[in-house]
Order: structure tokens, then sequence, then C-alpha cells
DNA sequence: AAGTCGATGAATATCACTTTCATGATGGCG
DNA sequence: CGCCATCATGAAAGTGATATTCATCGACTT
């Protein structure tokens, strides 16, 4: 699953016409095997440790290009910071969001996003993409 | 209802020990009197017509007074912009929000919030809040 | 191997707030 | 009323996260 991520990714590369350096093998590698939902500065940090060399603006550049590959969505929880997470082919979920511990929790309801699409309809709204988050304390906050 | 909103404000500032201001006056009748879904910047602007003595700050810190007094609420709709929408008593809504004029509409569906309780339990998270934003085109923009 | 053009990292710029500070107003009190 | 302790205001400066610039480096083509 890594590995088809990683073919992705140097497709639409070769696609674009850009260049395989070593920072972005570096760089997907590290965010493939990450939390999900992390911060460009987190990833940033998570890297450091082990390639002092790559600058923040690297991590920054290249997050986006995942994001441009498909690989990875910009995430906003209202924490002051972009968040990617990882994006499976067709896949969609959304989050539950702990405001005392940043815990993220997935989920997906089919109901819901049929009675999203009924209410566009009704609207004539014609949905591109939508954004679900319901925000509270989690299981272990709430002990 | 200008009236009562007016009303509230006026109990908060007395409560809170602040003071009544030719600003405040103005700024308020302004924000009930506009659109909802403002931001801080297009309320400054239009203000600045009518009272270009008015400073930005000046309305910055008043929004964030109405929506301590419970008359206004920040939204983030992903354009950089806080904004800032009139909030009524126990009154609650979503968005759709067109991606291509900026458009907003609201609505409310029971149904909706009542899956999103049930996901939220079968988590055991306890919710306090949610946004729920669907983005498109609006019937305007889709011909 | 050389050249071309994208990639990198440090530094700088942006942008939308947010705070500071000197000065102006408000309103309780005598 | 008139004082004056406080709060409010506006201009300017500060912040923090993101975005861009620029000199230099490194891939990939030929
Ligand atoms: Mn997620
Ligand atoms: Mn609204
Ligand atoms: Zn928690
Ligand atoms: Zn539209």
């Amino acid at each position: 699953m890594k590995r088809a991520k990683k073919k992705i990714f140097a497709d639409f590369i070769a696609q674009r016409g850009l260049k395989t350096t070593k920072q972005r093998d570096i760089i997907l590698d590290s965010f493939l095997s990450s939390d999900r939902h992390l911060s460009i500065e987190e990833l940033y940090l998570k890297l450091r440790a082990k390639h002092p060399n790559i600058g923040y603006a690297t991590v920054y550049r290249t997050l986006k290009l995942f994001a441009e590959a498909g690989l990875a969505r910009e995430m906003q929880f209202g924490d002051g910071q972009t968040r990617y997470e990882h994006v499976g082919e067709g896949e969609h979920h959304d989050h539950l969001v702990c405001t005392r511990c940043g815990h993220i929790e997935e989920f997906e309801n089919e109901t819901i996003e049929k009675l999203q699409d009924e209410v566009a309809n009704s609207r004539g709204f014609l949905v591109e993409r939508h954004r679900l988050e319901l925000y509270g304390l989690c299981s272990g906050c709430r002990k």
C-alpha cells in the first residue's frame, strides 16, 4: 500500500515533468508512515531528527505536491495550523475532534451523505465537497 | 428585533462594566443591518464610507465583543478571512457555500443533526458543537 | 561530460489578525 | 456640574503561519 502510493507519486512527478529528489523520497516515506492529520511543522520536526538538512520550505512545498497528486488532503480544524491527512483512492470520511486533547477520529455515514445531497439539490446547489466536523470531548477526556 | 439586539448588547456592556461609545453604537447598527457572514475588513470598509474616523482595530475588537455577547459567531469558510454571522437566541444552522461567487446559504436539517449525535455516541464522544459545510456551485453559478 | 531547468534552503515577504501605547471619552462621585 | 479613575480608540508595531525570492545545487537529457 505504501508501495502503491509511491508509485502514484512517481507517476505524478513524471507526468508533470518534475524531478525525483532525495528530499521528496524521504518526505514521502515519512509522511506515509506517520500519524494521519499532521501539520507541516510536525512533519518537519519529525524529519529533522534524522535529516537535519531538509528545510521547512521543502516540507511545505512537498506536502502541497502530495495534495496535488491526490495523496493528501489539506484540513483545517481551527487550531491555526493546516493539517495534511492521507487520502486513499475514492475514500471519504468526516471527523470527530477532541477539543481537550486534540485527538481526531474518523467516521463515515452514508445516510448523512445522502441527506446532504438532498439538502443541496433542494437549493439548486451542485456539491463538490463538504466538511463535517464534530467537536467535543473524546471518551478518554470525559472521565 | 434590531432593538432587542441592541438591548442585549447594552446589557452586556453594563454587566461587564464597559462603556457605551459612539463607535460601538455605529458598528452595531451597521452590523445588524448587514448581510450575514461579513468579514472584519468588509464591515470596516462599509463603515469607512460614512465614518472615516473609525479604525480597523475598533471594528475588530467590537466584533469580538459581539461574539462574546452572543450576538455574533465567528466562522471560517476557508477563504482566509474570519467571518461574523448573526446569531439568534438558540438558533442553529449549517451552510452551503458557493466556490465560485462566494454566496452563502443557510440550512437546517434535524435528521442530520440527530445522526451526528448517534455517530458521536457510538464513539463515546460528547459533542459540544459541530460544523457542516457543503461547498459547490450555487444555482446561479451552475448556468 | 556538459548544459538545462527544476529543486532546495535560508532569508525575506505576506497576510490576517492581535497587541501596544499615547491620547481621548465615559460615567460614577462629591 | 467638574474630577478623575478607567475604559476605549486609532495608528503603528508585533505575531505566527504560510508563501515567495534568490543564489546555488542536482537531475536528467543529449
Ligand atoms: Mn481524517
Ligand atoms: Mn450562517
Ligand atoms: Zn480527548
Ligand atoms: Zn455562486
